[in-house]
DNA sequence: CGTTTCTTTGATAGGGATCAATCATGGTGG
DNA sequence: CCACCATGATTGATCCCTATCAAAGAAACG
């Protein structure tokens, strides 16, 4: 069963198969297959929801990558979080009638997404399946805590070196992690232009810190590179 | 019943004083008048809690304001959050075992906290606390994301009008509004300078956008405000 | 291949940081 | 109550980091 729905393309989701849910207990795992969920696939180019649209599900990011980025009004974009797979983003309808932010992948994305009044109506399992939501979004205040003290309080090459070594952080050494994101979106993510952003990459690949090809890149010393990270 | 405890000065609390749980029930809130909570209050100069130090409890601001404030490693402080009376900070202790970032006053403050082991210890009652708890950090989350905009996108001058508007916003036109941040403080929050605040300051008295005394102030011509905010 | 989009590199300028000194302010003790 | 000191705020001069403007180069794509 395929639609077409504001962009993505719909089939139906069997929620239960999230890592995210597994936290949860047998019968109310349970219990979750019988909640309505769609699963989408969106391409680079389809926006999965936009800032000021009534937000109406919870989504689950099964594969790939999705930024979530306000627009100023002077038009620049800046990239509030960068969600990975098995993370949830849209908390907004739980309190709000409207996302706050635009949801765009970065490159292919499969999400699934549940419609907030199916997730009111699971009875006595709400609680359950809300206390695991409200700890993500703990992690998630956490985690903009840690960006706020990024973007204030933090130089460039600071930002893009702290940025690099998270990205590549479970990665192994001497592996190659997919860089997905283009110069532009790593500029809008730590508050820089593309410019500073190309010419700090430059400078570490003549200085052998790090390697790039295609869509991928390797830091070749991260101890060099938390250096720069930190002072 | 009075008792010194960490530089703050304590006293049994009733809980259920608090506008923030007029939310709940009645049943529930009559529950919560049997959880055990403690009154603190604290001068400007005691830290209500470091970062990395073990977070044992959710804390409501009854009155004053609070900072939240997180340390890099060269030393710089970025202010993370103004907490406001009737708001809850302190989530930490609801996921993780220790606070990841700094709570002082700006002047006195008077709290109420709750240990997080006594909010378990709510048996049925505590999925609907919980959900009270969930949407207050959704809502820190948003406010979390405008932050990262106006850090990451803004310059110096629509960042501080962005926050005296926002800061004078609840005052009628023509009133004094409390201003109890220092400019350093300002400046912290902002990630700016001190000097930076200050010549906008003088800039925008010279310009009779807005005035000040003592520890208030006043914005004169708010749409103007409003423009240099946007642009 | 040619065309478009992204990236690199260079030159320049400007916003804000930094350094430094003066000026208020408030608290303290004589 | 006033002189004194400590802390915070203002103002000025200068510098540097990063944005901006511009153009060439590389990569992606039909």
């Amino acid at each position: 069963m395929e639609l077409q729905v504001s962009g993505g393309q719909l089939k139906r989701c069997p929620v239960h198969e999230f890592a995210f849910f597994n936290e949860l207990a047998e019968d109310i795992h349970h219990m979750l297959r019988c909640v309505e969920s769609d699963a989408l696939d969106y391409t680079a180019a389809e926006t999965i929801y936009h800032a000021g649209v009534s937000a109406q599900h919870l989504y689950l990011l099964h594969d790939g990558y999705v930024k979530l980025f306000k627009t100023s009004e002077n038009g620049k974009n800046q990239i509030i979080r960068i969600v990975r797979a098995g993370e949830i983003f849209g908390f907004d309808g739980l309190v709000d009638v409207r996302y706050n932010h635009s949801a765009v992948p970065l490159k292919e994305a499969s999400v699934c997404r549940i419609a907030v009044v199916n997730l009111n109506a699971l009875g006595v399992f709400r609680p359950e399946v809300e206390r695991l939501i409200m700890a993500r979004c703990i992690r998630e205040l956490q985690h903009a805590d840690e960006r706020l003290l990024e973007l204030g309080a933090k130089r460039s090459q600071e930002r893009l070196a702290g940025f690099l070594l998270s990205w590549c952080e479970a990665t192994q050494v001497n592996k190659w992690t997919p860089l997905v994101l283009s110069r532009l979106e790593i500029a809008q993510f730590l508050g820089l232009t593309i410019e500073t952003v190309s010419r700090l990459f430059a400078q570490w690949k003549r200085d052998g810190l790090v390697v790039e090809k295609r869509q991928a890149i390797q830091i070749l010393d991260r101890s060099k590179m938390a250096l720069l990270a930190n002072n």
